[in-house]
This record gives C-alpha cells, structure tokens and sequence, in this order.
RNA sequence: GCCGGAGUGGCGGAAUGGUAGACGCAGGGGACUUAAAAUCCCCUUCCCGCAAGGGAGUGCUGGUUCGAGUCCAGCCUUCGGCACCA
C-alpha cells in the first residue's frame, strides 16, 4: 500500500480486534496487576458528541498503555439508558421510549466502534432493561428494610415543563438542571433515601480522596455544608408549644431581640388566631407561598416580615422576645426558625432597623469597649468578649459557646447539634421511563414491599404518554390494580419511578458480574477490580452522581454486600470541548460532528488531536487547523516509513557496531529518552498531550536520516528501532496506525498486547552534555563539555571560553554552584 | 462573604527549583512544479542593532535562594462551587 489512509487501515484493525476478543478479560487474574478504567456511562441521546470523544480517548490511552505494561486492564463501556429525553422524544415523535433509547444506543455503538476505543463490548450494560433494574428494585428493598429508603411529606423542588419533583442536587440556581425552567417548592409525599445520615462519613471521607481533583473535594465539602451550633427551645407565652430555634452564634444569644419563622413554619398559623395579627399574618403567607423559588430569592433582597402579635421567652434571660414570620428565614435551613440578633448579625441588622426593633450589642471587640446601640451603622459578626449577657459576661465568644451550651443540655431546653445542608435524597419521579418503584400500598397494611420473588416489577410497554395527568404508570392498563401480597386484598401500585441518578450509582459495579441473575453482582467476582483505579468525567457530576455513588457504596457496604467504604481512587475529570468561545451545543450551533472528523481524517487524527491540543483537564478549543496539523504528523509518519521501508533490517537483527557512532547513535539516544519521557507522563503524571509531542520530535529528528536512499546498517538498525518504538508509545494516541506500522514491521498482531518498551539506561547517558555557564545567575556562556566532568575541569573550561573569561575578568569569585552536567554558576564579589 | 482552580509569544500550550517559550497552529521566506495542490527545508517572545551582541520578559508587589514561571507572603484579574445557611 502507499500513502495514509485511515479509511482503510481502521476498519481493518476493528475488525481483527473485535474477532480476537483483543479487550475482552474474562476473569480476574490473580497473577497480574490490575486496572479499572472506568469512563462515566453515556447517555443515549442518539449521537456520540466531542465531550465524549475526548473522555473515551482519555480512557482508553491510560487503559492501553496500562495493557501494555502487562496489567489485566478492565474497560467497558455502558448505557444510561433511563431518563427524560426518551419520553419527550416518545410525545413528540409517538414512538415508544424503548425503541428510541435501543435505536440510539446500536448508533452510538457503532460510532464507538469506528473511534477503536478498546471496550470489552461483552459487558456492556444497558440501565432501562429489566436485567438491570430489577437489582435497582432489589437494592432499594434492602433500604426500606434498613430505613434507608422511606416515605415522607416533604418541601421539594418541582419542575412544571418536566412535570416531576427534583432533588436539590438537580436544581442549579433555582433551575432545573435538565431544562432551565425556574423550579417551585411545594409539599409532596415522596420516596427519599437517608443520604443525611451519611452526611459526616461523606464529609470526612473527602479528606481521603487524595487522588480527586481538589475542586471536586472542595465543592463537595461546600455542597454536604456542615455547621456546628445548638438547637435552643424557646417556650411561647401562653401556650404549650415551643419554638426550636438553630444557632451557631448561642454566645450572642442575650442580644436576641425577637425570633422569626419562615412562612413555612407549621406553628405560623396557629400562633396568630384570635389575635389582631391574624389577618396580617395570613396574608403575607399567602402572599409569599406558591412563588418560584428564583423568585422569592430575587425579592427577599428586600426584607419582609409581620409580627405574630405573640412573644417568646429567652431561656437564659426570661426576657419576652416579639415572634415574627419573616421572608428572609429558609423553612429547609436549620429548624426553620431563627433567633434574631441584630448587633451581631447583617440580616437581622436590616430586619431590625425596617421595622424599628430592638438592636442589642452583646459582643465587643477584645480589645475594645462596648459601642451603644444608637451608634452602630450595622452589625458586629466577629467573636469578640461578652457583656450585657449575665454570668456570661467577660468570657470570649468560643468559651461562651461552650458553657451556654453544656447550660442549655443541663437544664433541658437545648442541645449541641451539628445541621448538614445536605438534604435527604428524592428519587420518586412521577415520570415513565424510569424503574417503578417496587411497593404496594394497601388499603389494610399500608405500604407493603414487593416480594423478592416478583421482580422485577416490568416497566409496563402500553402506558399513555402525553405529557400529562401525572404519573403516566397510574394510567397503564393493567399496572395500577393488583393484589396485597400481604392480605391479598385488593392494592395499589407505586407509581412513581426512581430518579436515574440511582441507575448510575452502582452500573461499575455491574460491569464486574453483568450477567448475575441472582444477584446485583457477586463480591467474589467484582471485588478484585475495587476500587475503581480511574474514573473519568465531566465537573458537571461533581455534586451530583459523585455523591449521590459515593453513598450508594457507603449503604452497599453496610447491607453487606461490598467491603469498600469509597469506590473511586483516582477520579479525573476533563475539561469541556470549546468552539469559537462557547461549549458546544446544539443551541449554539457550534456542533463538529465526530463522524464527519473521522470520515474526513480517521479516527486516530481524531483522537490525536483531542489529546494532543490541550491538557485533559483544561477546556479543549476545537480548531480545525489543528486537527490538520495531526493529520499531517501521521501522513508525516508513514510516508517516511515506506521511504525507509526498503533499507530496514528484518525483525529481530542485532544491532551492528556502526549503531553506536554518530547519527545512528544520537537517533538511538533520541528514541529511549522518547520512551522514557512518554512512559513518565501516561503514569501518575496523566499528561496525555507531551506525550505526543515528543513523538513528533522523535518523528522530526529521524526523518532526515530515514530518508537517504541507501541507509547505512548502523542507521538502518536505528531507524527500524525508532519506528518499533513509535509503534508501541502511539499506540494509546493512535492505535490504528499503530497496528498498521507493527504488522508492516514484520511482527505478528497485535501491538495492543505487545510489550510496552523499557528505556535502555546505557542510551540515557551522553558522552557530551551541554553545560550552562551563568555569572550571577545569568546564562553567559553553554559549553559543550564531556559528561561526568569535575567542577575543577568545569571552571577551566569556563575560563577558557572568551565570552565568560571577559565577564570574570579583574572580579574576585565569591563563590560557584555546580550541578554535574548541567550548570555552572559563578558568584562574582 | 466563604471555599477552590487558573493567569507564560499572534493562538493552543511546554518547562517535576537549574538554558523560559518544547510540540503544534497561524504567519514569513525558500526548494520542488509549466502552474497549483501536496510535500520538504529555514525563520518566527518583545525592544535596540546592518551584524556581532546587548537589554527586557511568565498578572502585580515583596520575600526565600548562588539561581524562581516553579517555593513563601500579600494583592489584582478571571473562572467555578456554596450562600439571607441562622
């Protein structure tokens, strides 16, 4: 064959890799080391996209070179294949959701295949058929056996254009993060998984996350939000009900001046009857009930609020504090009420001076005196020392906080507590495409769970889907109507499914044991590949799946079933692919389609370039004049590879004398510092684009000599060494060349299991280096000197250069530094 | 406001305390060609200089060091997360 050309070469090697198994691993081998490469499961929207061109080529280099190195290297690939768009498309286009996710999937498949990304493909998992989540349906019994999973009335988020209730993870500045539409709270009976009684060991397990990137372990410690304070009741006048207020600042709590209830607060409405408020007070309810939640953000910038006309008690003082329901309180934050003070606080500051209450300075500055109330111009919200507070007074504000608190615990109207702005997690959806939720409510016994033994509960094929009327499953014939399997009386499906984020908690571990039909997957099996060595990913799930599978593997472990407490070692996550300063979207119109890259230039250009332009975990600007530039370098490659072709040794010849003189020599020198440098960087480094550009250089500095019509044998031999090289290290960039070249050179298929090449450290060294002469730190002077040589002999050398000589002349030397074969630094007095 | 990341040529970026700008793109010049494409070779941080050479230079200001893009302190800009969080 002459000239590159992937159209053929690529077919070929896809071919011959998927009939020899190449990537399949049928069982853990206990005689080797292993590695899990582990990319985040795509969605099956119906076309492969740049974002996962470029997770997938990450993978799969790191996953090839560690086959190379003789790992047993686990990579598959799989689906996340319940979920919203299938059913919108199914309202729009009348046709079932399951055909249109199998459709898009057998389209994303074969767009996989042609970009050669070595999957073991007979693992593949697919999250909406009944194999998968029936375990899915399993799993969640086991909680609702523990409590775990449970059922409660609850605010929650709810998006109207995606008709279903979120978790707070999915709503991204008072948005739905699917369809950007404003969501509102509202009160709904749902399905939750206690993700808040893990909220301490997923906080502190983040500390032992050193291989995760530390913006994730940052947002994540942002986002479980731990704060610790006290829980302190204050009675009512004239009722039996109290108020349970949260505080982290209880050292202020002399300063309080009145207490304020979100409008949500279930005591509002029945503290305000009978007096002259209660009118008031219904009306601003009303009033800021049923609005968006952007919407009640935007207008809580100004403060609202109206007095109940009741008052509270201050347990430590006795004092009578005004209760007020105001805007600014968060019914989900701490109790959902607050006890305000507002010398030490901004917002209660503002609320205070709205509406002509109270300001009382408690805390002064250590050093400083106490400041009248009348002059302060806002609020004081350091620690500092107490006065105005009692027995409390001339403590500092930590000590305080201490002693109020083990008060409050001793006379029974507080506690210390420690509030998470983790919510629990709501995976009842009231949408199709999911996994049905596996209970039955009975009119008799209550919510039963279904029997192990009837899973799964089949998500029925014949359910009416218009977008509207609620859970489409209530109106599937045949679904609803069943039986107590308790009382077998007549019963009531669920007939809510689970959020997807559940489908995507444990799908890694499936891929261990997929065909387990006992089982979500067998231990024995899985736990050899656990915990996952590398996993790679969108920022996007940093908050989301990565917690909400963090969890999962934190339940899993105390159900038995796994023995890992996190699941995840190395955690990578790519940075977007940008064209023309925008990510790419459909919207914005800025889509390159990696079908057409790979029509037009081969999948190994491709994926070249998506490694090659940028750092992975960058943002990747798309540049068509840079895929260019990797087009050539791999024409570049293999022209000069038929041009040397003819003069080459066969495989396996000795090296002859002559390959160690000269050209042949500095070629050979250049060619094991190359396999040096690329092993270092696809290891611990994961620097997967100087990888590439020391092959080029490899590539630029051989060409001159692989290009001379009759090589001599010592430069044949060099060359042939060059190319069997690059051969091997391009193989995790390039591997469809690769193979090309590896067959052309005379060995049998296939370099992907090929031996990765080791750096000979005899042509590490050089006889001559190059040694930097500086005069107070500055380069004057690079010598070309023989390697190992003393500084003595260093110094002479440097004197005897003109240039360096002139610097030190007439100037005493007050001191030298000499790094061996680098550098030469003379100190002048 | 709190937490975290990032600032290097015209551009993407390289440099694991020791020659700043590897590699690629773009640009300029040349070879080959009747011509073009493709390919190959050379130049390409900025300023002064015909050149030899010199000076400046990695967001800013300091510090540590013989030596700092790299380490430390304080800023600035920018991106991301959290946020009336009690």
């Amino acid at each position: 064959m002459s000239g590159y050309d992937p159209r053929t070469i690529e077919p070929k090697w896809q071919a011959r890799w998927a009939e020899h198994n190449v990537f399949r691993v049928a069982q853990a081998d206990a005689s080797k080391r292993r590695f899990y490469a582990l990319e985040m499961l795509p969605y099956p929207s119906g076309r492969i996209h740049m974002g996962h061109v470029r997770n997938y080529s990450i993978g799969d280099a790191i996953a090839r070179f560690r086959r190379m190195q003789g790992d047993q290297v686990l990579h598959v690939i799989g689906w996340d294949a319940f979920g919203l768009p299938a059913e919108n498309a199914a309202i729009q286009n009348r046709e079932e959701p399951r055909a249109w996710t199998l459709r898009n999937i057998d389209t994303m498949r074969a767009q996989l295949q042609r970009l050669g990304v070595g999957y073991d493909w007979d693992r593949e998992i697919a999250t909406c058929l009944p194999e998968y989540y029936r375990w899915n349906q399993w799993l969640f019994l086991r909680m609702l056996e523990r409590g775990i999973a449970f059922r409660a009335r609850r605010h929650l988020n709810w998006c109207a254009s995606c008709g279903t209730v979120l978790a707070n993870e999915q709503v991204v500045s008072s948005r739905c993060w699917r369809c950007d539409n404003p969501v509102v709270r509202r009160e709904f009976e749902q399905w939750f998984l206690k993700i808040t009684d893990y909220a301490q060991e997923l906080l502190d397990g983040i500390d032992g996350l050193s291989e995760w990137p530390e913006r994730v372990r940052a947002m994540q410690r942002n986002w479980i939000g731990r704060s610790e304070g006290a829980k302190v009741l204050f009675s009512i006048e004239g009722s039996e009900a109290s108020i349970e207020v949260f505080t982290t600042r209880i050292d202020t709590i002399h300063g309080a001046t009145y207490l304020a209830l979100a409008v949500e607060h279930p005591l509002l409405g029945e503290l305000a009857v009978g007096t002259p408020q209660e009118k008031a007070v219904r009306d601003f309810v009303a009033a800021q009930a049923g609005r968006s939640v952007e919407e009640r953000f935007a207008d809580a910038a100004e403060k609202l609020g109206v007095f109940t006309g009741r008052f509270a008690i201050n347990p430590y003082s006795g004092e009578k504090l005004p209760i007020w329901a105001a805007n600014f309180v968060l019914h989900d934050v701490g109790t959902g009420a607050i006890m305000s003070v507002p010398a030490h606080d901004e917002r209660d500051f503002a609320f205070a001076k709205k509406y002509g209450l109270l300001i009382r300075p408690v805390i002064r500055e250590t050093d400083g005196a106490p400041l009248p109330a009348e002059t302060l111009v806002g609020a004081f919200t350091e620690d500092g020392t107490l006065h105005a507070s009692g027995s409390y007074d001339g403590l500092d504000s930590a000590t305080a906080r201490l002693r109020m608190s083990a008060e409050a615990e001793a006379r029974g109207f507080g506690t210390r507590t420690i509030t998470f702005r983790l919510k629990d997690w709501g995976i009842s959806r009231q949408r199709y495409w999911g996994t049905p939720i596996p209970v039955i409510h009975c009119g008799s016994c209550g919510i039963v769970p279904v029997p192990d033994a009837d899973l799964p509960v089949l998500l029925p094929d014949n359910a009416p889907l218009t977008g509207e009327g609620g859970s489409p499953l209530a109106q599937a014939p045949g679904f609803l109507e069943t039986s107590c399997p308790r009382c077998g009386k007549p019963a009531r499906r669920e007939t809510d499914t689970m959020d997807t984020f559940v489908d995507s908690c444990w799908y890694y571990f499936r891929y261990c044991d997929p065909a387990n039909d006992q089982a979500p997957f067998d231990w024995t099996k899985v736990s050899p590949w656990f915990p996952v060595d590398l996993y790679i990913g969108g920022i996007e799930h940093a908050t989301m799946h990565l917690i909400y599978t963090r969890f999962w593997t934190k339940v899993m472990r105390d159900l038995g079933l796994v023995t890992i407490d996190e699941p995840v070692t190395s955690l990578f996550t790519q940075g977007m692919v940008i064209k023309d300063g925008a990510k790419m979207s459909k919207s914005k119109g800025n889509v390159v389609d990696p079908d057409h890259m790979v029509e037009r230039y081969g999948a190994d250009t491709t994926r070249l370039f998506s490694l090659f332009a940028a750092p992975p975990e960058r943002d990747l600007d798309w540049s068509e004049a840079g895929v260019e530039g990797c087009f050539r370098f791999l024409g570049r490659l293999w022209r000069t590879f038929e041009k040397a072709r003819p003069s080459l040794p066969p495989v396996g010849s000795p090296p002859p004398p002559s390959a160690g003189l000269g050209d042949a020599l500095a070629l050979r020198r250049k060619t094991h510092h190359t396999i040096r440098r690329v092993t270092d960087d696809l290891g611990p480094r994961m620097h997967l684009n100087t990888p590439v550009a020391a092959i080029m250089e490899l590539l630029n500095l051989m060409t001159p000599l692989a290009s001379v019509e009759k090589m001599r044998d010592g430069e044949a031999f060099a060359v042939r060494e060059a190319f069997e090289t690059i051969a091997r290290i391009l193989c995790p960039f390039a591997p469809h060349v690769a193979e090309e070249l590896w067959e052309n050179l005379g060995f049998p298929p296939f370099v992907a299991t090929a031996a990765w090449p080791s750096a000979d450290a005899a042509l590490l060294v050089h006889d001559e280096v190059l040694l930097v002469v500086q005069i107070n730190g500055k380069v004057r002077g690079k010598l070309t000197v023989a390697a190992g040589m003393s500084e003595a002999d260093a110094m002479a050398a440097a004197r005897s250069d003109g240039k360096v000589a002139a610097y030190l002349d007439g100037h005493k030397i007050r001191k030298t530094v000499f790094v061996p074969d680098r550098l030469l630094n003379v100190v002048l007095g």
